[in-house]
DNA sequence: ATTAAAATAATAATTATTATCAATTTATAA
DNA sequence: TTATAAATTGATAATAATTATTATTTTAAT
């Protein structure tokens, strides 16, 4: 029993090998690698599956492209308004929990936003 | 000396007269009741301007349209997945100033999700 | 008043994302 | 296994939000 699809299957193994957070265009360029013939219809209709069923994350972030992330449990991100480069952002596991239980029920999204150190170089 | 384009007064009379967040094309609806003439682009062009010079904030949420917000102040928001409606939401002031000092310098954007009580029941 | 600068309205262009659909692949079951 | 139904894909058209362009109008400065 093959559960997912080979294409599917490059675009959650490039999203678990990742810490970069890319946007569908990026991933897509990646899974071409070892799938030439992918679509980007489907990265983009599986990269809607798999959030729906909480197997990633969707970024929202100030240069209006989804960035996408394999790791679920709850944690910040750091974002550039610049070159729009997205990172993670380790917070105290207590403020984590704070935030887990300001609203029970509900997932949230944290961003700080300020120029990455390539952007305040140039 | 007259700063302000009666365009961008009303733009800016519209945001801070409501709590409701709105997109662009619902700021351009409710300012055409006082500019009939209005442009679409012109609505665009000065809510970047004024979030560019600190005066409204935009908020990125997985309806994929920016909000814009009238109320600079650091806080938090509660966003529909379902519908896109967005509030705000009131934070204690200890974890306002936990986030405001985590990243000293940055601006944070923090959205909880969860469908608002219309959704819920419909 | 004249001229330069800034802002606007209208609309075309761009970009990210979603929808469509015929073709292919995978699963099911007689 | 072969037939058939269901799911997924690739290609591309369509949509929707935002930005760019440009001629014109408005505002400010000489």
């Amino acid at each position: 029993m093959q559960n997912y699809s080979r294409q599917r299957e490059a675009i959650v193994r490039t999203l678990a090998n990742t810490v970069s957070h890319p946007t569908a265009e990026e991933i897509y360029a990646e899974v071409k690698k070892s799938c030439p013939k992918i679509s980007l219809a489907t990265v983009y209709r599986n990269l809607r599956m798999l959030a729906e069923e909480g197997e990633v994350l969707v970024l929202h972030t100030s240069d209006d492209k989804e960035h996408y992330d394999g790791t679920v449990a709850p944690h910040a991100h750091l974002c550039c308004p610049r070159c729009g480069k997205v990172s993670d952002l380790p917070l105290s596991t207590e403020l984590i929990r704070t935030l887990t239980d300001a609203r029970p029920g509900s997932k949230f999204e944290l961003n700080f936003y300020s120029p990455c150190k390539d952007c305040r170089n140039n």
